[in-house]
DNA sequence: ATGAAAGCGCTAACAG
DNA sequence: CTGTTAGCGCTTTCAT
């Protein structure tokens, strides 16, 4: 471990490059240190700065300068310090994503577009998951000292509701995404939950369904996804004079997959009567189409099966789902422009933003009556 | 948009707390700057010294000075500015995680399992999406000044080949997953593919299936997952009697929904006759469903189908997928701990940790012959 | 038990 | 065009 250097310094953990002397130093754990910009400066023969202008791309260099720095950069594999850099620019080039898992169709995708989106303009995201830890750990997470490291935050609460407003009063660049809470200090990116799931009870009723199930409602709730969309399935019903009943709704307040097929389970246990279910997402919907295939009700001929995100296994289960394209690829694009806006500075009053929707027709339920 | 909240104040981006003069200072941008160990200490009338001893828990205060010390710190809002400390201490507290694709399920759920145990650890984690980029993205990433940003990588190539284990000869602490690169100078944890495919297939030939389909070959690969599992494809037949038939097998080099449904179609297109799929993994396997039954054959009564990763939707999918568990979430913690272990130092030859796997039965192959 | 001061690596203001 | 220097906010000897 402890060696002989081609040039007779120490090589310690794995093998390293050599050491030149008037090159990189080394700490006193194994890892040989980075060079630095001073260890630039001094093997090109110039100073700090003029390093540091080659590095910023500084217009007016004397090329023959810059070629012997750039070479040295090159000798010493420098790579610049971002964490100093950091310090003293006050950004650190990364945003903050938190939302409630990962492991969740909805929020992976959304993560991996909201990455994709914030490394175009240069920046990392870090991931936090608020998982089961309830309302305080989204709270904390607002006021964490974690957010130091990162210029900014895109949140997606799933606890909080409007009486924790103020606390989204912070000091740094926030976006707030779904729709726990409305009117709050921070811009806020939402889909149109209420006209969404309006509109996809239409498709189902237009379709010849009248006796309409819902799978995944939050009982009582006011706010948050579910009780929108719960709205918007009244809206449509009433419009079109169907009356509501209550034993069609499947309660669930989680929206895996496992809750989808038991709260449908429920309703048809309940010796409820049905030709439809809107699923309040497609992961309750893919619950839900197992539910119905073990009962032996086929889908769509016996029921028909609407969801509601339009996640990229929608077009690939069997059958394929019908479901609402609530805008997400939108939302992560608009979410990292929005904090970097922030981030540079605008100054402007909250933003409410509002994604489309669009009913993606698929075959869980066609268009057309039976 | 700006209004008057509750008690009559501003509610605008930007607007800001009062400013004590004896506390917090301010920037020349919209937002009020944060307290710093030295506004503390000037509140408090004590030393900055003494301010970084209540916070970092250090023994000896007396405890009139620590109360003194604690109020300012509430006064102020005061929390530690994390870049200072990372220039300071050398670690940044966060990992950064590379990945392929997060909307990938596999890796969003390894990145849920990454994120919790780095978080039990006090760790923030970071996540780059090679994407489709390739071997030149991945390299990159390797060298990228961002590395500088995260003590540590836990990194998943997809494009790498052996030829490049030079590359990663870093200076930073590196856990490389996959089976991409062997014998390389870092940790390595991988699944036992060879294994587990041989026994995936011979699950299947005891279930009395002698015509295995492969989806997802990777033609004339020598590395990587395809490969390895090909390999231990060809080794069941071969322990078992059964010649290998190159008509059975479905190349692809992508293992999306879309491709093992494809790939699906052209081995039934071919005319060739089987009774089982080894779909090399779950998605590709849900593809391949979707193209059984667009051809009218039933799974798992005309063709069995295996899959390979047990992601969280195989048991949710209708019929539901057998499948290989190839040990993802011990693969998640002992990542995380690995790479800790590097940062704090430790000096050891690298390592290779191979994860234990298990088949798990579910409906799309039933364990006893038909 | 507390204070003074150095310095992590970088940027930028100010000189030359 | 290039060099000098003062911090960014924190931790950490070394004094006291």
């Amino acid at each position: 471990m402890v060696g002989e250097g081609p040039s007779g310094s120490y090589n310690v953990v794995g093998s390293e490059h050599a050491d030149r002397g008037v090159g990189r130093h080394r700490s006193d754990r194994g890892w040989a240190m980075a060079a630095t910009l001073h260890d630039v400066a001094r093997l090109a023969g110039v100073s700090i700065k003029t390093v540091s202008n080659v590095i910023n791309d500084y217009p007016h260099i004397r090329p023959t300068t810059k070629e012997r720095v750039e070479a040295a950069i090159a000798e010493l594999g420098y790579t610049p310090n971002l964490t100093a850099r950091s310090l003293r620019s006050g950004r650190t080039g990364s945003i903050a994503l938190a939302v409630p898992d990962l492991a969740l169709a909805y929020f992976a995708e959304l993560a991996a577009s909201v990455i994709a989106a914030a490394e175009a303009s240069g920046l990392v995201v870090t991931i936090e998951q608020t998982g089961s830890g309830g309302r305080q750990r989204e709270l904390d997470l607002l006021t964490s000292p974690r957010r130091k490291m990162s210029d900014g935050l895109i949140f997606s609460p799933l606890e909080m509701s409007q009486d924790d407003v103020a606390h989204l009063n912070v000091d740094y660049p926030l976006v707030l995404l779904g729709e726990r809470i409305f009117e709050g200090p921070t811009d806020h990116l939402t889909m149109r939950n209420v006209e969404a799931a309006r509109a996809a009870t239409e498709y189902l009723i237009r379709s010849g369904r009248r006796r309409i199930a819902i799978v995944g409602a939050h009982e009582g709730e006011l706010i948050g996804s579910a009780a929108l969309r719960l709205q918007g399935y009244r809206e449509a019903l009433e419009a079109h004079g169907i009356p509501f009943d209550g034993r069609l709704i499947g309660p669930s307040i989680e929206w895996h997959r496992a809750n989808g097929a038991r709260s449908m389970r429920e309703i048809i246990e309940r010796g409820a009567d049905f030709d439809a279910v809107f699923a309040l997402n497609d992961t309750l919907a893919f619950g839900a189409m197992r539910a119905l295939q073990e009962a032996g009700l086929r889908v769509p001929d016996d029921v028909a099966v609407m969801g509601f995100d339009d996640i990229d296994e929608a077009q690939y289960s069997i059958p394929s789902l019908t479901t609402v394209d609530p805008g997400r690829a939108w939302i992560a694009r608009t979410a990292v422009s929005t904090v970097i806006e922030r981030i540079e500075g605008l100054d402007a009053p909250p933003r409410l933003l509002l994604a489309d929707f669009e009913i993606v027709q698929r075959e869980s339920a066609p268009a057309v009556a039976r």
